[in-house]
DNA sequence: CATGTATATGAACATTGTTCAATATAAAAA
DNA sequence: TTTTTATATTGAACAATGTTCATATACATG
């Protein structure tokens, strides 16, 4: 073998998802090529791919740690004595102000092709599920005589609003609804579904 | 000059932009190159940044013409006699419905970079303020007396979210959510929405 | 020490968007 | 009609992308 790069090939992945995070971070997803990876880590452009299959893999594995931080500062927020719908924008704001502090890792959430074979996917959508959790929860209080069904499904949809509101922010998409407005239009949605899921009690 | 290749230069530039939408519908947004729409038209490469002054601007052209489209089926849908619910979901079905008709030229909507500067742009954004109003006279009708703010606030939420729902497919990024479950997750968020202003009359 | 295997390498390939000096011709001037 | 000028079209060239793969090499094993 050539002069190995790190002791075992698990650490040189790591080493390399570490770079790609770092980069992503500082310069933005965009900012992540083969070659800048390569010269960042003092290796040749081709090892990326005796590692990764290809570099979408590798955002994706990048992503997949920010999901987990996303989810951390979700199961952070304190669940105690709160109203439904306070408890509903407290998790908004938790994702809102990760989304503000963490804009370029954020965003890379949304680059790329994404395997569905891929580890990091099935990764992925098992913690997109837990958090799922979270939001149900909340509904369970507002209508606890629900059917599991119409609280699993309020719930996706009031996520995939949520998602998919900041997604067209992540894609410049945004420019009838800025961020502050985003929150705005969040906190209508939760108002409303609450009120919503309330009255038909 | 070399041989004309049209009478005038917006004759040029409608034959460009038809042949784009031409290969966007076909083959995708990803096949829409300056080469491949250099070679479909018989003319050279360079000739496109001679009308556009970068290749996402021909893209927003097209996009232009689709959104044209979709206010098309936005307005042709029926408003008499309807609940508002229905009539929001009416709206939510016209667009689905175009969705799934067009997808090609519907995806692209969300490719390349926007120049909040292009004619292209501003066109498509008051287009889409012109489509709020259809969702602000029905939202009108289920609570007469709420302020106009509240009404438009309401309107921009839930278009954002049915959009945003769906540029999450348009990325591929709809896993937990196909399109099947997209329409009940809209049809969730209308329904409890109305109810929940109902409820604050 | 010799042989084989694993792995890092980086030149090379195919494609991108984009630029711009050269070219060719329509239109204007003589 | 001939000459000049203006300008629209051209396509080779550039820089950058992801990806591949024969090659070289260092470690493990016999």
């Amino acid at each position: 073998m050539p002069k190995k790069i790190m002791d075992s090939r698990e650490e040189l992945r790591t080493a390399m998802i570490d770079a790609a995070e770092r980069i992503i971070t500082e310069d933005g997803a965009s900012a992540l090529t083969a070659r800048r990876l390569a010269s960042d880590l003092g290796i040749a452009v081709g090892t990326t791919y005796n590692v990764f299959r290809q570099m979408d893999d590798l955002i994706g594995e990048v992503n997949s740690r920010t999901i987990a931080k996303i989810t951390g500062v979700i199961s952070a927020v304190n669940t105690t004595e709160r109203k439904s719908t306070e408890l509903l924008m407290a998790y908004a704001d938790a994702y809102i102000g990760f989304v503000t502090g963490n804009e370029n890792t954020w965003a890379a959430l949304f680059v790329g092709d994404i395997d569905p074979e891929s580890e990091s996917h099935k990764r992925n959508l098992s913690q997109t599920l837990r958090l799922f959790g979270y939001i149900e929860n909340a509904l369970r209080t507002v209508s606890p005589q629900a059917d599991q069904h119409e609280i699993e499904a309020s719930a996706r949809a009031l996520w995939a609003a949520v998602h998919g509101m900041l997604s067209l922010m992540a894609h410049g998409r945004h420019t009838i609804l800025g961020l502050g407005n985003v929150r705005e239009a969040i906190q209508i949605l939760i108002t409303n579904h609450v009120a919503g899921m309330t009255a038909n009690r």
